[in-house]
DNA sequence: GTTAGCATGTAAGGAGTTACATGATTTT
DNA sequence: AAAATCATGTAACTCCTTACATGCTAAC
């Protein structure tokens, strides 16, 4: 069995909707393009790999060895691509807005794949993290209320330093829902300062 | 044998330091007054507290149930106190500069107790936290860049807002650094402008 | 008298890492 | 020809959470 982490299978999912890869990878990007597994290991990766087959969401790609030195019939990669209930799964996974898709991790894959969800999706999970980070900020500030009695300089410090974060996260969530609440009325498209 | 993570027999063992503590008062504090730890279990703290008893780092408290309500002779609280080798493998552990010290959650207790430490060694772990949060930076920007080729605005603003967190950390850590430098020379202690 | 909070613990299981084992291919 | 990097995989272990089990005390 080993149900494997849904944010797991969420992340690897969403990376093959664009192209078929391989696990050596998939780790570069789940390490490079997402905010969460910083360095993800393959001890994790290929058994999750196997399962998801297992699953029939993912299955060994038919193009063989198409894009490398294809030398003998030997192939040392095994390339994945999604199945069509693959590609379901996913969607199913990704549109859910409970109170999962508020986590840290969670909220970060499902963010780096707005673009597969629609508007109202999007806002639902923007506000639901907004009210989590909400929530988060309320039981610091009164912690570090607490911490001007108690602690010294150095725990304080810690303290307003964790503070200052959540507000931080609270502003950019703000800045999201703005932009979502803009982007179909306004202007589709915002304008690029950094184009060439 | 069961060797309980470091990072949590140290965050124990320097809140021990201050008064005798049951367990249920530990995990308040754990979750409330240091960074990391948001919600530990008792399924984690427990065990953990019957561990370092048995290394003979702590013991129970001799001052049985001085604080509360003391009825019969039953004690339902267990308060647990510091032996002197409990003290100074503290004060071995937080001494630690090396690599673990500049982990997220490593750096963030060893900071709580910051001023437990003599300033040398609160720079040496406050300069390699600095490095290696540097180190980060610069694999993020560069992920950045590539970012503005492959992916779209979405995958793209995770990334930026993820590379300002690490800005906003390093130039906290070098106000840090600073006033490190400086309290010993100009000003031993800083004004306060929230003062009553 | 019953709900809420205090207080301690255990067993099972989830999710990941490290270390190991293996071999192909590319670069120096 | 050696070293680095690409590529896949497994077994053991670590650390933590969840769910359960228990009982006391305070407040409503």
């Amino acid at each position: 069995m080993s149900r494997r982490s849904d944010v797991l299978t969420l992340a690897v999912l969403g990376l093959l909707q664009d192209s078929p890869m391989h696990g050596y990878e998939l780790r570069k990007r789940l390490s490079g393009t997402l905010g969460a597994f910083r360095a993800l290991s393959y001890g994790s990766l290929y058994p999750c790999l196997k399962d998801l087959l297992a699953r029939g969401w993912i299955s060994e790609s038919d193009q063989a060895a198409a894009l490398p030195h294809a030398l003998s019939g030997k192939r040392a990669r095994i390339v994945y691509q999604l199945t069509a209930e693959g590609k379901e799964h996913f969607a199913g996974l990704l549109a859910q807005t409970g109170p999962s898709s508020w986590e840290d991790d969670d909220f970060d894959v499902r963010f780096a794949f707005f673009s597969r969800l629609d508007a109202d999706t999007r806002l639902r999970i923007l506000e639901g993290r907004r009210s989590r980070m909400q929530e988060r900020l309320e039981a610091l500030a009164q912690s570090v209320v607490r911490a001007r009695e108690r602690w010294d300089d150095y725990t304080l410090e810690l303290q307003k330093h964790g503070l200052e974060s959540v507000e931080r996260e609270v502003r950019w969530l703000d800045a999201r829902i703005d932009h979502e609440r803009h982007a179909g009325t306004a202007r589709p498209v915002e304008p690029d300062p950094h184009l060439p």
